[in-house]
DNA sequence: GTGTCGGCCGTCTGCCGACAA
DNA sequence: TTGTCGGCAGACGGCCGACAC
């Protein structure tokens, strides 16, 4: 145990400060992740934590696992730090969130900001993704550039050469350095990467059917990211700590947080939760009290698509209900029990919560000038305690 | 998140049912490592395993981690499973270990078996571990056998040929095959491994200075496996859960089976961990309650060499006295403070445990017809509520 | 007894345009 | 427009004994 090998836990890349690029992470994280700002108010749902704790870990979440008595299905925390970070092996992207959870008596005192629903996390504009084929990835030649691509986010060749060529340098999320050699041959004539390229791939584990991005920012700096294909899920197991203890360790994180007013740090791997379990408390109170369901609903939900854009499917409600009432009685996390329109969205979760989704109704929910104060989706039962007494009534936006 | 990738947490490895090796197992923890008998009664020290979640994790322990407030320093458990495990990615050896802990009225009937001191955890005979030289990971050659070691675990070569040569196939911890060239050329002659070796190396990503060891079984059979040198950590810190999560989550799961006498698991890292945190029962009953240490006193411990054996170091008890006053008081974890007489020791624990060490006396503790009956090492304060209330007079050999 | 090297061959890497989808 | 292939040249992998420590 050599003492030098201690990390502090801020800054779990060592010796990458916190600058890390902020667009490149979000053209890696996709299109439809967004964090809340700093300073801003969230809620926090320690279930989403532990679906999230259950993928990375490829267990199930036991149903033995004991919830924490004092602790409510959700938190009204202020978001004191947002750091991105990406896994030294594996580059994956993922957040690090220090949470604080207000007392009942900031709870009263909240605002609710519209810009709160979320911000600066805009994927760039000058980016391209692509899928990398067999050949791309085969050790028999180099990447294969689509033209406009090329055209739009690589600078310029000096088309006097012959060919014409350049050196291309791209930085990825650690800031490491990989160069590659640009040039427009063949016949018919397309970009290719040649030298350089093999090395990436290699050193990144990349397979057919990942993808790989670049950016071209403001400043004239080459970027470049990895999105890995939905292959089988490769995270084994941690050997470090049962599953069980993890939820718990969640758990009792929050709790004690909670108890004493007291930071706590979580991480979110936008790639590997299934949701968003930090959600802007206004975009929470909007879907929550300001938005009637009811079964038989019709509605419609966003989902990347595998070329990283996005696409609707719409749905069915078919059901409001706690999603496991033993455990988490009262809790708006996946209460909407929903069908999809689709047969191929067979996949897709059963259960989805209220601010995920858009219902389609016939009159229009915003913009108000009046806020609308409807009741809760379902009568809260007897001694319901969560959002720390708070009630409906009690909402208003500034 | 498909169902499909879902695991059970008995068989992390999933393939993989739980007939591992343990003779191959043993081999790679080391010399100094046994596991506990199933059936038998351990002792757990929580402070122990937040140490090698610790190190697991490059984190050092928050000092504001609040400990558990019904969790003593030690439970008395009874060890219902041991499974033997290796990481898929690294072959990092870790066993899981299910433990039960007692109620106070158990606690007062448990019997001290001399057998529970350990058991079956002799290292192999049949077996060598070279570390790897540059020649031997370089991809210019092969693999250059030690004479004698290639004399006694691997299978006779037959000597009519020139040059004499074999295909040896050999299993590592995954049950995985590998296959090399066998062959006893050059001038001198020597034993190498050519064909296949290189293929081991990249995909164990093996360097100068780890080091590979064979096993020749009784039943003819060869297994290899592999010992990472204590290069600087490269364990990433994980992404999954923060530390502090970690922490709590390892102290509110034996929290919890302590206080509804269910089971919980827990993983031990040998070669990760800086001391065994589950011990037999009666070891710890005759370091704590049957020998007596002052300081000033002369001892020695064993400490594992660079080419898998073992040595004794010496030294001197500088004092006795909590490791953690704080949080945690009354414990026997690291109790004691040790100074080491060779300079170049000066990376070893500062603080050990009573059970790690064999100190020197005058007169003989063991084996004793009468079981001595010595007071704790220093005079336990009020309040004093550890071992469930049991004094050292309440306690007795078998 | 064994670690490293020069020599030598064979395989594979990697750049090229052809060709077709 | 771009994915894959055959062709080809050079780099590297990998087997050998020489030699030194």
């Amino acid at each position: 145990m050599k003492p030098t090998a201690a990390l502090n836990q801020p800054s779990p890349e060592g010796g990458e400060n916190n600058c890390l690029n902020s667009e490149l992470w979000h053209a890696c994280s996709g299109p439809l992740v967004s964090l809340p700002c700093i300073g801003s108010h969230v809620v926090y749902f320690p279930q989403g934590h532990s679906e999230q704790v259950a993928v990375s870990t490829n267990q199930e979440v036991d149903a033995q696992i004991p919830n924490h008595p004092t602790l409510p299905p959700q938190l009204i925390c202020q978001l004191h730090n947002v750091t991105m970070h990406a896994d030294i092996e594996t580059d994956e992207v993922y957040a690090q969130l220090t949470l604080q959870p207000l007392s009942p008596q900031e709870q009263k005192e909240v605002s609710f900001l519209p810009a709160d629903l979320g911000c600066s996390s805009r994927q760039p504009t000058n980016y391209f993704c692509k899928t990398l084929t067999a050949s791309d990835t085969s050790t028999h030649g180099g990447f294969s550039v689509p033209r406009r691509a090329a055209e739009k986010v690589f600078p310029p060749l000096d088309f006097s050469l012959q060919p014409p060529a350049q050196e291309l340098i791209a930085r990825d999320l650690h800031n490491n350095e990989w160069k590659f050699r640009h040039i427009f041959r063949g016949q018919p004539k397309r970009h290719l990467l040649t030298t350089g390229w093999s090395v990436f791939v290699s050193a990144k584990r990349l397979v057919a059917g990942d993808s790989v991005l670049f950016i071209w920012n403001e400043k004239n700096q080459l970027f470049l990211g990895i999105r890995r294909a939905n292959r089988p899920q490769t995270v084994m197991p941690s050997s470090v700590l049962s599953s069980d203890s993890m939820h718990l360790g969640l758990l009792a994180a929050a709790a004690h947080a909670a108890a004493t007013n007291s930071r706590f740090t979580i991480f979110y791997n936008p790639r590997a939760s299934p949701s968003e379990f930090v959600i802007p408390l206004a975009k929470y109170v909007k879907a929550v009290y300001h938005t009637r369901v009811s079964v038989g609903m019709r509605f419609r939900m966003l989902f990347e698509t595998e070329e990283s854009s996005v696409r609707r499917y719409m749905g069915t409600i078919t059901g409001v209900s706690d999603m496991d009432s033993v455990r988490w009685p009262n809790s708006h996390w996946r209460s909407v029990k929903v069908g999809w329109d689709e047969s191929t969205a067979g996949e897709k979760q059963q259960r989805v919560s209220l601010w995920e989704i858009e219902p389609l109704t016939t009159f229009p929910m915003y913009p108000s000038p009046f806020p609308l104060r409807l009741k809760r989706p379902w009568p809260p039962p007897t001694g319901f305690t969560s959002f720390a007494g708070m009630k409906s009534d009690d909402m208003a936006l500034n």
